[in-house]
DNA sequence: TATTTTAGTTAGATATATCTAACTAAAATA
DNA sequence: TATTTTAGTTAGATATATCTAACTAAAATA
């Protein structure tokens, strides 16, 4: 009940900031969608970010990071797309490189990530 | 109810062959210490696994794998041992390319395992 | 042999993250 | 303006995987 799992978390985070590159402004509803999940499971997880501060919603119920989560957000983004660009590499389909990415961003220590990122240089 | 969530049920047969290869048998008890859990999730777990003939139960409490277990445990253990390789070639200190291997072995597909395996060759 | 340790189970609780159903309230459309 | 659609919440249920407490029964040790 205290905190989220550290994958779900980043997924919500990384939706949120993909959101708004994408049209500005993020609701509720577009992670939903985003994500594949009801409006509730999205409520629920909302009202953990902002305990935590990662989230805050302004007067018109839009979802903004804050600085902390904004970091956090971008880290995942950054593993995103420099993961994708290394399956990609290595010859997987742009399409599963894609969905590869999105699990193994959660899974690996900073160390493996940084030794992928120079290779990717 | 139905179902394990893969990596817990990939875990746990990666663990039973691993013990076997240590040991030569493998008791409830084992997994519990190897998995660093209780032995009430062990039999929560094992519950599961015979259910879906992956593993058995001699009389002596004795876990084997089944042909089917056998088959999902050694391709897990495969892809770790690669993986581990795999992130030691690129610089990773081998201890976190040992924690890192037990996270990517269940969020990778075939196809990107594939192509990492053709990397090591 | 008596006692302690070890292996395993059952019952019941808990955390996380989901869902459906039912609702409110605002916005868009006929 | 009346009706419908859209956005969001609350309440309550569910699945997975864990835990602690309490127990049984067998094995090992004093």
């Amino acid at each position: 009940m205290e905190h989220l799992v550290e994958q779900s978390k980043e997924d919500y985070l990384e939706a949120i900031l993909m959101i708004r590159e994408d049209q500005g402004y993020v609701r509720s509803t577009d992670i939903a969608k985003k994500l594949n999940v009801t409006k509730p499971s999205v409520t629920y997880i909302t009202k953990k970010l902002k305990e935590q501060n990662l989230i805050e919603m302004d007067k018109n119920n839009m979802i903004v990071l804050t600085e902390t989560g904004e970091k956090i957000a971008t880290e995942i983004f950054t593993r995103h797309k420099i993961l994708t660009d290394f399956f990609v590499s290595i010859g997987v389909s742009k399409n599963q490189a894609q969905l590869d990415a999105c699990q193994v961003e959660h899974a690996i220590s900073k160390e493996t990530f940084n030794c992928i990122k120079k290779r990717m240089k």
